[in-house]
DNA sequence: CAACTACTCACAAACGTTTGCAGATAGCCT
DNA sequence: AGGCTATCTGCAAACGTTTGTGAGTAGTTG
């Protein structure tokens, strides 16, 4: 920069103002600035720029794996609306693991990042190492797995209505023991999908029967393995709706094991819409959830708490809309 | 810091060497210092670090995408490594776009990236955008996808190896016409798949075909269409090496939908070893890539690069060894 | 003509570290 | 005692920006 300003004559203080178009620089310097600035190839140091206003133009981003279609499709949203603000992103897995996710808080605050974004680890509770992050004034946005109990602001599914919506149109089609493959409770998401799931049954005029409720960690093997407790049961369900696809598939290949027809005796819809449910056979019915619209969502509300200077205490939630993907694992029609 | 000094009636010189245990300052100084940190919970300002050596601990990795199996794994090998030698990471994705991978490049630039990671979008035929990196000796690593005919650092699978033993396996289930779904030559990775096909076919005493051979993009959708015309031929195939998964999948489905036998009609093995390839009816036979190990080879290379003080000309190659994951799909014995 | 506005620019002090150099203390040898 | 090394510490100058303050010039107004 001081090259810039010795060649045009001028001082640093115009060569920056010019650079960062600042008012009070007229437009004709501006350009001479601009122009030498590109033929010298000048690259701004942006940790110099980062350390004196105390802000850097990275975006962190704490997720628990980036497995799967779901983070990875967010992440991509995420990255989409912050390089289109001029931010780039820094992304951290928790792992699951809250050791791990306050860590990564930790590293993302030594990194000078603007902003946070997180979706929790399953086994947070507690969350005092987020307390930092605001108290140094910097914007913190949770996404998908919020905290429970908490004020915070937020972008989120309405995974009560897909689950409501996934559920109603099981028993749309006529199922009438319609079991539900539930996550841990202390989750959000699982909880609202649970309700969802419930309220539909009510809607339908169908008790509920905790014993078609299956709670687990969703996985493949969780799914069979409660599918298959619910084949023994005396009274045989004829639909079920699973929080998430990788149960759902665990569920799928218990019932195949078993010969029992999909969806013919048992009709399945899963959550999230993974990319496996389109190769399935028969293909997963499941309810879509927004990925790319949550990650920029999550990024427009971060640019808005960066832009309020030192924001209100009222904090702002976005839900989204789920999509239900209707497929043959749920068609009666064609059984 | 200035906070420690003064509470500890010695310089800041002092407290800053303390902290990066400086030979210079006594042990006894050395635990005060540590012990007053923790107890004022200082945060080093990374920023004001970097600016100062002109080096951050960031590392830049740019990758085509982030779906599937591959990448994620490979990103999760690398945080791992980079977060053991106390580094950040930095992910951008090029959306096999060189376009904005020249972006990506020059955005981790400016982020004053200790180190960049790359593997190189689909259609990359051109590097000067990576020659800046080593212009201010930054050290530059390649993996999986690297640039053709360059001298570079680079961390590889044995793709060779891997389609030669996925190759061979057929052949040795009897299969006497194999087919080869093959990616765009430009890349290194479809390139060394193909050969590695070819000289399994020799080792067998088999004439190659280039009515065989089919060249696509390697999608699902690739995958369906390179199949049908593969069927139409006159004299049928009894296998198919594809040099990916998602294109091994859309030639099972073509195959399912004709309701020829797999493996009994047709054998089929892919690459990659994607989460879906144990979904499948019947499974999938891929080559596992070693996807943690790359991104682990990856760090340590570059670590190695930027402890040797402006490295000489020799530029590193790592190679890694594929494994065959055999599964139904290519298992003659149990048609 | 004086006073005011609008515009343009430069000085220099930050931001929070690291580090070359030099100063200080103590112990040891001759 | 003097000179040496070894060990420890502080001063102050960097690193490359941004920005508050103030000064200068011109144009406009009363």
């Amino acid at each position: 920069m001081a090259d810039l300003a010795r060649e045009l004559g001028v001082s640093m203080t115009t060569v920056s103002r010019a650079l960062s178009d600042h008012h009070s620089i007229g437009a004709a310097t501006k350009q001479r600035v601009l122009k030498l600035a590109k033929k010298l190839n000048y690259q701004p140091n942006h940790m110099a720029a980062a350390l004196r206003r105390g802000q850097s133009r990275l975006l962190g981003v704490v997720v628990p794996y980036i497995e799967g279609k779901f983070f990875p499709s967010v992440i991509q949203g995420i990255e989409q609306a912050a390089s289109k603000a001029g931010f780039s992103v820094i992304v951290c897995q928790s792992h699951e693991d809250v050791q791990l996710e306050r860590r990564n808080v930790e590293t993302l605050l030594n990194a000078q990042v603007a902003g946070v974004l997180v979706s929790l680890a399953r086994n947070t509770q507690e969350f005092h190492h987020f307390d930092k992050v605001r108290g140094r004034g910097i914007p913190l946005v949770f996404f998908d797995r919020i905290p429970a109990g908490e004020q915070v602001n937020s972008v989120v599914l309405d995974d009560h209505a897909g689950a409501l919506q996934a559920t109603s149109h099981l028993l749309a089609q006529g199922c009438r023991r319609v079991a539900h493959l539930a996550g841990p409770q202390h989750l959000n998401i699982y909880r609202h999908r649970r309700q969802g799931y419930l309220d539909a049954l009510a809607a339908f005029g169908i008790a509920p029967d905790e014993a078609l409720i299956d709670y687990s960690d969703m996985t493949t093997e969780d799914g069979a393995a409660a599918m298959r407790r619910l084949l023994a049961l005396p009274n045989p369900v004829d639909g079920v709706f699973g929080a998430g696809d990788s149960a759902i598939l665990g569920a799928l290949q218990a019932l195949k094991a078993q010969g029992i027809s999909i969806p013919r005796d048992v009709a399945l819809a899963g959550f999230s819409n993974e990319g496996f449910t389109a190769i399935t056979e028969p293909r997963l019915t499941s309810v879509d959830q927004r990925c790319e619209e949550m990650g920029e969502a999550a990024v427009r509300l971060f640019l808005e708490l960066a832009a309020a200077p030192h924001a209100p205490f009222a904090q702002r939630q976005v839900v989204l809309q789920p999509e239900l993907f209707v497929r043959e694992s749920s068609l009666q029609g064609q059984a």
